[in-house]
DNA sequence: GCATTATTTCTATATTTATGGAAATATAGA
DNA sequence: TCTATATTTCCATAAATATAGAAATAATGC
């Protein structure tokens, strides 16, 4: 992970109507949700949405996959796992005492 | 934590400059660093850097103190936390599998 | 191939955000 | 109080981003 990647990352969430699309995601779990179901639970025009999840598909937030006539859209675990290990790296100076929960995390972290 | 407030958390460091002003206050640990050190740590112009500590200082980000004459800015590592957890919230829908790393996180979380 | 449904692209407009020089405002030591 | 240093505010300009209607492009079943 580098800054740019991370910027882009976060901007695509860093929006009011992508934060609530990431959330309905993250909540839906691997299934994930069509973009007619999501425009329809969030109340987005087809053309906005469909602007918003591209920016996220770009950023590598979300997936998506075609089946029918449908595309499903589902949260990018792992991106949003290494995003999160990119903003603590090195967190605190090494000192646990500040920060015990994401110190906490980044030991269970399973990439090095 | 809300909507609104997640994003202008997100906005904060949706930036490449804040973004490294973010993690070098991360690394520097409770003790912060001073508005004239980051400048010349980063090249940032100054107006430039007031213009962007204020972001990070208005979206509850980033603490500062003033000490002689000057101004020290340090991470909030609880605002930090507080955005993953609403980030994750009722991640995978109840499901472990997706998204271990994440789920272990939230146990350890202290707050309910 | 035609009708139907799902999603995206095109387009124009409105809004927000970033930049840095110059000037103004603190703060503190002599 | 004067001077030096630190930081912020003011300002104009440039650039990026969000919005949604209308038209275009898929994908499927008949």
């Amino acid at each position: 992970m580098d800054n740019k990647s991370a910027v882009t990352i976060l901007s695509s969430i860093a929006q009011e109507a992508r934060l609530d699309i990431f959330r309905a995601l993250v909540q839906a779990g691997v299934a994930g949700l069509s973009a007619g179901n999501i425009a329809e639970k969030l109340s987005i025009p087809n053309s906005t949405l469909s602007f918003h999840l591209k920016e996220l598909s770009h950023a590598g937030l979300v997936n998506s996959r075609q089946e029918s006539r449908f595309i499903y859209y589902s949260a990018n675990y792992q991106a949003m796992n290494n995003l999160l290990t990119y903003l603590t790296e090195n967190c605190c100076a090494g000192e646990q005492a500040c920060c015990p929960d994401i110190a906490e995390f980044k030991e269970k972290e399973t990439t090095p």
